[in-house]
DNA sequence: CTGAAAGCGCTTACAG
DNA sequence: CTGAAAGCGCTTACAG
């Protein structure tokens, strides 16, 4: 078995709570015992238990996080900035995925509660619907959202303003000369992101005296949407823009779109949302809405130390996004409707 | 603060032994006592502690995961599939990430031992350079590499063996004409992956009667691979095919020679290894080696289970590859060298 | 400068 | 069927 603070005591010839205070330097200690216990420590290994500790200070220094994916780079790089932020204020993180089902996003919370999180970090399927956020509320954890917006006033969660971004990204693309632009959506159902763009994007077709098509939604965990789009270019008049709710989708929509001979942005434009950074990589680069994912998740974590330290719930953040233009986002073609006058671009933060 | 067993107690009229014994359900209970246990658990919102019981136990029922980085989809995945068959056991996931950064290696093993995991699954830079596997022998921790090929018998890991893969990768590459391949490699010094490829790689190169080129190396944070792949096209007799150690920087390569005008696979043949689900929605989709990530991570977890149990030490393991051809590697452009007698392909496990 | 002792939230023989 | 009590590995007043 591990060594314990007993072993360690034993072997050094003091007490435990000698050992204890010198394993966290809280009081002075003669050279010679600090010299014995850190040989026998060196001799048996010993690892102070953060259980013990835990246990006894009643407090875990421990934050829990939940994301619907790891496999989506821009939540794994909300994790990874959360885990830089946590590990030099020494603090755990403990995280769980759900898949993208709704329905596991209770089983992570009671398995994080379980373990003592002191706070927690999430991004949720729908914060109006669900489960998690009412717990969270009646045991009052401090918590806070990420990627999601809040579900009520009170609510605390750091995230860019979706509806702006996705809005401020349609003006770019009408002002491409585009008209018929397809929007290929996430779920709904799971995804209040998807569906937050989409309204940005509808708002702005309506503001430029244009009827918002229905979005196309796709389920996340297809690899391929091609079926997804087979029916928007096989119609009459067949969009010249796509604008996908994120970048995974988007990259996916434009080998789509080559398998049916049709080149990007040649023929179609496409314009994703996330900034992932896999889009400046292919050629031509993706036009896309970028967030700053792995600052939310750096934000998150600043956002739940601070409550952690001050009992004050603090504010909802919006963090700015930029558009990333050119690429995969063309001029439409010309043969296509001619271009109307255009209204002014919104204002949006920028970095 | 939140609800203890004792809480539960005294509001049910009950000893803490009885509670305990209905949360776990390791007694018969009067139906009466029952029912006032459970109203007092969901009055109170009691959550038994992990803590506490962990440390009774003598058991924490986690496992502790280190990989190079979260944001790699390969790694995600495996964590995914690591996550999947821990929950199903009961167990828990600590996740630490080292940022391809050998130092810090040390620290997650420090940070994951002293919350006391009972067994970790990892992916080391390096597992010939690792200062964490001397410890974890050490200590007598039940360990299993991922990805990491063993640095000697003894050392149980789960990989695909990746000198094979590569050469009968290498050998399809040389099927198609080519001669003067290319390859584009994370550096060796982050990665035996790399190095056991580019062995694999040079293996069947030289098997062919050809002078295997040195390896280009490339650092795995920098986005854009455009610098390193310049010179490689800038010299004499450029080559026509490039084998990269990983599919990101395939996916980046096939981006730097679009941008420098020349199209793949026509012009050059792009080959990968990894095979992330990006790789098949991209058009032409990237030629690789599959290697099966999730399952990757499932494999590990049992094996750790296996071990858990049984206190016997589980053989390594090699899980099948995949080659996926096609896509973006083609047929050497009929200027290049002529083709010359091939040698057969080699075997490989197949799924 | 150091030690004895209490107690954090649990589980589990041992009794009855 | 249920309870009293010990003890898992720690930290921290309280003494001296």
């Amino acid at each position: 078995m591990a060594a314990t603070i007993k072993d360690v005591a034993e072997r050094a010839g003091c007490s435990i709570a000698t050992v204890s205070r010198f394993v966290n330097g809280t009081a002075v200690l003669t050279l010679e015992t600090r010299a014995r216990i850190e040989a026998a420590i060196h001799a048996l290994g010993y690892r102070p238990s953060e259980l013990g500790r835990s246990l006894r200070r009643q407090a875990t220094r421990t934050v829990g996080v939940i994301v619907p994916s790891l496999t989506n780079p821009v939540f794994a790089a909300s994790v990874a900035g959360l885990q830089a932020r946590a590990r030099e204020a020494g603090f755990g993180v403990l995280i769980a995925s759900t898949e993208y089902d709704p329905a596991q996003e209770m089983a992570a919370l009671d398995t994080l509660l379980g373990q003592k999180v002191e706070g927690l970090a999430l991004t949720v399927s729908d914060p109006l619907a669900s489960p998690v956020l009412p717990v969270l509320d009646a045991e009052r954890k401090p918590h806070v959202l990420m990627f999601n917006q809040a579900d009520r006033p009170g609510r605390v969660c750091v995230t860019v303003d979706n509806v702006a971004a996705a809005f401020a990204m349609t003006n770019a693309i009408l002002a491409e000369g585009h008209r018929r632009i397809a929007f290929l959506a996430g779920r709904f159902s799971t995804s209040d992101r998807s569906r937050l763009r989409y309204r940005g994007f509808a708002n702005a077709m309506a503001r430029s005296g244009l009827v918002p098509p229905s979005p196309t939604e796709v389920d996340f965990l297809i690899d391929m949407p091609d079926q997804a789009v087979a029916p928007l270019f096989e119609q009459e008049a067949a969009p010249t823009a796509l604008f996908c709710s994120n970048d995974i989708l988007a990259l996916a929509a434009i080998g789509a779109l080559q398998r049916r001979g049709m080149a990007v942005p040649a023929d179609v434009s496409i314009v994703g949302f996330d900034g992932i950074a896999l889009g400046r990589m292919v050629e031509p680069p993706l036009a896309t809405v970028h967030q700053p994912a792995r600052e939310m998740g750096e934000t998150a974590m600043e956002i739940l130390l601070a409550e952690l330290r001050e009992h004050v719930a603090e504010r909802p953040t919006f963090l700015p996004f930029e558009l990333r233009l050119g690429g995969t986002l063309a001029t439409a073609p010309a043969h296509a409707a001619p271009s109307a006058p255009l209204v002014a671009q919104p204002q949006w933060r920028q970095t």
